[in-house]
DNA sequence: TAAGTCACG
DNA sequence: ACGTACGTGACTTAT
């Protein structure tokens, strides 16, 4: 599959029928079905009549594995699954593989089991010779849960899996992002099967078995079944999509694609500067402990600075400072916002700011960044989690690379550590304000409109509707509570949350909410119909169609719906930005295919994309990312990208 | 394992 | 009268 034959409206019907044959998709509504829609009919690939018979084999001879091979090479669609030493895709060696093709049959390839008694096993070196020029096969189709993670371990073992057509983690989060997509709860909910889940065949807790050592019988039932009901389950989602069109494009064009970019960038992974990281720790730590000794002089006793539990006595208890809220649980918060209050008349309050904010920079990000580098590779390996944050955004963990500080100098230097190799230089291209833009795309706001059309500073021009100024006149403060408006209206804000975060009267920033929807009708409409639509509907979409529902939209509860329906303003801007840097990212691997070029694509930070290029290609990249970026979709306002480079990433902002 | 907190967009 | 800005992941403390 080429990447560049994938960017496409979704209703550009033509190649979309060419995308679906290229996919193998068997059939084509004449419409995209409606939520009002029946279930869609069976599947027409072969499903066993009796669900619950099964055959599954074990094999141990070549004999055997060779007669699967052919089977796996005349299959239209396999069903494969992995099963390893570890959960770090990175780290993770075979243990054995299954196969389904189909539904009811499996085999288990056993391979690296290893216990006192433990039958004897073809091993890894030998199964793998006979199995990689399928596993290696553009044209021979695989289908996985979560596929990305065997393609890394395959990888580990200097296997490129190709042929990847569909995950069906991918199709149930295209389908019902809101809901779980593990195994088990994939076959209970679209097969009514039980299945025997992975802690029950290796233990849980301080009794958990790697895997190696699970008896091969027994890995064999669990195994074996995880492919057959990954086909199966493939049969069940599958018709859904192609049964609404829009989905089918998001799956087809946007998450298929964007899983094989991702895999790359986890693979390729980034380079960090681990000593200047730990000689900060270092620094941190001797700035923690003198603020922890001028702490407890000014408390008059020692306290452990990092329990709220014992913060909350001394601050509300001893020392009779208010409490100006509470935490859901009705203890008295010390978060930020309180401290910064607390600080205006107390020292203690200041200096507890000032250690929570080197705690945090040492514990989260410089004491453990270092070691998490890859001794293989000498490179960090996030995993992007594909199919986690409901609104289609990715989610960065092991580690978190998409909440690296940025908002203080001191962490900015931790920035500075993620660093371009000897010969090459980072590049952090972004979408400006894309979120507002999207706003005003769906909105048709013509005042919203024409500002991002004129290239005006949003916030300025928001502040000079909202205070009734000239452009030129607007101040810095007026200017600074045009933005917090502007968040707010993103997060489906109300008057209270405005004022809080302003520190206003109620009534004041219900009358800067007025006088925003007085100078901008349009986005009032928009509000109001999506609130509307998300009742009716109990989903709200993105401009490319992907779905997101809002079970507690009509719960009873008001706090529940509330949030429901301030997730439904939210979803529909985060979620087209996601989708638009999604198309960006298989844009940009296209092109860096296509020109051949080693420019690497390293980080998402859901507005951001960051690269690595080599000095000779840097002119190329700095001029093409940006044209790409934009040019993924036509919206009703420009798409501005911005793009910096350096030799760290904090130079390249 | 839950709660509280805070890093990011 | 009530609760009150969207979406994440990770760390520490306390149970």
């Amino acid at each position: 599959m080429k990447l560049e034959e994938l960017k496409l409206g979704p209703r550009d019907e033509k190649q979309l029928a060419e995308l679906i044959s290229r996919f193998g998709f068997k059939s084509w509504p004449k419409e995209a079905a409606r939520d009002t829609a029946p279930p869609p009919a069976a599947s027409p690939l072969p499903v066993r009549a009796d669900p619950e018979e099964r055959r599954y084999e074990t094999l141990f001879e070549e004999a055997d594995l060779a007669r699967w091979v052919k089977d796996l090479e005349a299959a239209e669609l396999v069903a494969f699954d992995t099963e390893t030493t570890s959960l770090d895709p990175m780290q993770a060696r075979l243990v054995g593989m299954s196969f389904s093709v189909l539904a009811g049959r499996a085999a288990y390839l056993p391979l690296a089991h290893n216990y006192a008694g433990a039958p004897g096993q073809l091993g890894v070196e030998r199964a793998l010779a006979l199995l990689k020029p399928w596993l290696e096969n553009e044209a021979r189709r695989k289908l996985g849960q979560n596929i990305k993670y065997d393609q890394h371990v395959l990888a580990n073992h200097g296997v490129a899996l190709r042929g990847v057509a569909h995950d069906t983690l991918l199709e149930s989060y295209v389908l019902e992002s809101h809901a779980r997509h593990d195994m088990d709860s994939l076959a209970t909910r679209h097969l009514g099967l039980k299945t025997l889940t992975y802690d029950e065949v290796t233990g849980t807790g301080v009794g958990r078995i790697p895997f190696e050592q699970v008896d091969v019988a027994r890995a064999a039932a669990y195994a074996a079944e995880d492919a057959d009901l990954t086909l199966r389950i493939h049969h069940a989602l599958l018709p859904k999509l192609e049964a609404a069109e829009k989905l089918l494009y998001v799956y087809g064009s946007i998450e298929l694609p964007a899983r094989e970019v991702l895999f790359r960038m986890e693979r390729d992974g980034v380079l960090i500067d681990a000593a200047q990281l730990e000689a900060m720790s270092h620094e941190l730590g001797q700035k923690m402990l003198e603020l922890e000794n001028k702490a407890h002089k000014e408390a008059g006793q020692p306290f452990n600075l990092g329990s709220p539990k014992q913060i909350a006595e001394i601050f509300f208890e001893k020392k009779g400072m208010p409490v100006i809220k509470k935490t859901p649980s009705g203890a008295p918060s010390t978060d930020e916002d309180v401290l910064e209050r607390l600080a205006l008349d107390h020292p203690l309050a200041k200096m507890l700011l000032d250690y929570r904010e080197i705690s945090k920079l040492k514990s989260t990000y410089t004491d453990k960044l270092p070691k998490m580098v890859n001794p293989r590779t000498g490179r960090v390996h996030t995993n992007y989690g594909q199919a986690t944050a409901v609104t289609g955004r990715l989610a960065s963990n092991d580690p978190n690379l998409q909440n690296i500080p940025v908002r203080t100098p001191e962490g900015r230097r931790i920035r500075e550590a993620f660093v371009a190799s000897r010969g090459n230089a980072i590049v952090s291209a972004d979408y400006s304000q894309v979120e507002l833009r999207i706003m005003a795309h769906i909105s048709e706001d013509e005042n919203l409109l024409r500002a991002f059309a004129a290239g005006e500073d949003i916030h300025r021009a928001t502040a000079a509707e909202v205070f009734g100024r000239s452009l030129r006149d607007v101040t810095s403060e007026e200017r600074r509570y045009a933005k917090v408006i502007n968040f707010g209206l993103i997060y489906g804000m109300s008057a209270f949350g405005l004022a809080q975060q302003l520190g206003l009267e109620r009534a004041t920033a219900q009358a800067y909410i007025a006088s925003y929807f007085t100078r901008y009708p349009a986005v009032a409409k928009y509000m109001e119909e999506t609130r509307k639509t998300a009742r009716e509907r109990g989903y709200v979409e993105t401009v490319f169609g992907r779905r997101l529902w809002l079970p507690e939209i009509k719960s009873s509860n008001p706090a529940r719906r509330g949030g429901a329906e301030r997730a439904a303003i939210n979803a529909p801007m985060q979620g087209t930005a996601a989708d638009l840097i999604k198309l960006a990212m298989i844009a940009v691997r296209g092109w860096l295919d296509r020109e051949r070029l080693s420019t690497k694509l390293i980080m998402q930070v859901h507005d951001e994309l960051v690269l690595e290029a080599p000095d000779a290609e840097l002119d190329r990249v700095r001029a093409e990312i940006p044209e790409l970026m934009s040019g993924v979709a036509k919206l009703k306002v420009p798409l501005v990208v911005d793009v910096g480079s350096g030799q760290n990433w904090e130079k390249a902002h």
